[in-house]
DNA sequence: AAATTGATAATTTTGTTAAAAAAGTCAGGA
DNA sequence: TCCTGACTTTTTTAACAAAATTATCAATTT
């Protein structure tokens, strides 16, 4: 038999998929609770009873992303041949993760300034990670002897996060349209793939 | 006896000082034609009589306040110790030139994806002349033989500036506070600083 | 003629309100 | 305990008038 608690986890995942489904596609402001709970052919009341309101829906599916997200980051950790190919997954992951769930993010552009503290949590969660990731890549880099040792490996890969978003947000904003493509896309790889080469160049002997 | 056409220059120069005087401390959006006016005590019209519109109003006192920036920038070119002592310079002028203007830029933070084409001009005129400044002390110091021959010095500069752009614009957007006080600027400085030390050490042997 | 203005036209922003849409609640049924 | 339809409350949208602001221009001064 299969307990209730079970079915209750069941029944949240399906509601969490057809959420996440509208939210990438349409956003949040654009998708209704109405809709998703037609889209799994249940009453909007039925929403209400496992969620206490839209925006704690939204961030149980976000919770959902950035942890499947996570996930490939820890699946990976202290696996890397050098630092440089931890750099590379790095950038690759995170673009492929924002490019992924780019509608989904609405919620973040429409609010801007004043996101709950819940949203934050996840943010700094994921960056969190991304920083372990890359602050172990750069111990072991030190311990193999490729680059001097690092005084405060935190600090220095925060430093490097920060200068690959800049990258990214100047190349986009500089061109006009909102949704880079293909080719542009590919530029920005490029050019974050160069910044990482020299800042790694820049730590070694 | 002073010509007509001098005259002429004197009062659109007064002109100038009072639409920046009140576009600097009140924004663009948020000061009218008619308080420019009060302020020199004459007539709304008279100002339409020297400029066409509000906007090119803008765009002329802009055109004034990237001017004297760029001269800054000129002015200084090819005196640099070494590399280093470059990035330092820029990254201060920069920095200042940006928290001076503050205000007077809220027409850009207003009016985001969709500006004229004018602004962008002097934009690129601004970011040409940053490059200018940087490409010149790169070429200087491979001469000197501080850092390896660069294939492309107009491509790593731009890079370097895309980066520490990021450094600002992530330092600023974590904390929540829209006006960045003392300490943290002088943080996002030591952050820029350091990214700009290590860059440089990225380019040498 | 060039510089200036008051009056006025045209446009944009703001405020108001009613209707529509969406969020959120609840008593009651299976 | 799970679920719904009907209901209430809140938010968004639309329409429109009032107010503020931009912009024009015929008339006046220098």
């Amino acid at each position: 038999m299969i307990s209730a608690i079970d079915q209750q986890d069941v029944k949240k995942e399906k509601i969490l998929e057809a959420a996440h489904h509208r939210f990438l596609h349409y956003g949040y402001s654009k998708t209704t609770m109405n809709e998703i709970a037609g889209d799994l052919s249940m009453s909007k009341a039925l929403l209400y009873y496992y969620f206490p309101d839209k925006s704690q829906l939204y961030v149980a599916v976000m919770k959902k992303v950035a942890g499947d997200y996570l996930k490939s980051l820890s699946d990976k950790i202290n696996t890397f041949a050098d630092l440089k190919e931890a750099f590379i997954f790095q950038i690759d992951t995170q673009h492929d993760f924002i490019v992924t769930n780019y509608n989904f993010f609405d919620f973040f552009r429409l609010n801007e300034q004043n996101l709950p503290d819940v949203i934050w949590e996840i943010v700094d969660q994921v960056h969190e990670s991304e920083m372990q990731l890359l602050v172990s890549a750069i111990k072991t880099e030190v311990e193999r002897g490729g680059i001097k040792p690092v005084a405060n490996p935190e600090e220095i890969v925060a430093l490097l996060l920060d200068a690959l978003h800049g990258v990214r947000a100047k190349s986009v904003s500089h061109k006009k349209t909102m949704f880079p493509n293909k080719e542009h896309l590919s530029e920005i790889r490029a050019k974050r793939l160069l910044l990482a080469d020299i800042f790694i160049k820049g730590l070694m002997y």
